[in-house]
DNA sequence: TACTTGACCGTAT
DNA sequence: CATACGGCCAAGT
């Protein structure tokens, strides 16, 4: 019998609740999303996920980047001048297409820096 | 079934 | 800084 649950609806929901997470005005990278969600080494399936997101959830989509602070998108794109508004609308700087490392979860440790203390 | 694509990543040159 | 390469893997053709 099939209830519908396959690993792939599963790391699917996975990755939507962790994407969740984020909080207002913190971003993150695919892979670092893709590694608390349980993933290691699938941020092909994060961005998969994103791509593939109703707008309906309202996922904070626009908080995760590329490994290096880039948005995903390629420059010019309606998805890069969408998510850079939007992080802008949130207080994060935004400077030639990519977030300074300073705002970025890596610079004081990850978990404490992204999720908080708790 | 085989091959290609892609909102990616880390390492090496 | 830019290229190259291998790894990753679901979905489309």
């Amino acid at each position: 019998m099939d209830d519908g649950v396959t690993p792939t609806t599963d790391a699917r929901s996975r990755i939507v609740a962790t994407v969740r997470a984020l909080p207002r005005g913190q971003v993150a990278s695919y892979g670092q999303v893709a590694a608390r969600a349980g993933l290691p080494g699938r941020a092909r399936l994060v961005a998969r996920v994103l791509a593939e997101a109703p707008a309906s959830l309202r996922l904070p989509w626009h908080r995760v980047l590329r490994s290096d602070g880039r948005i995903a998108f390629p420059p010019g794109s309606r998805g890069h001048a969408e998510q850079s508004r939007r992080l802008r609308a949130e207080g994060v700087k935004v400077a030639d297409g990519r977030v300074a490392a300073a705002d970025f979860a890596g610079a004081q440790g990850l978990d404490a820096a992204l999720w908080g203390p708790g």
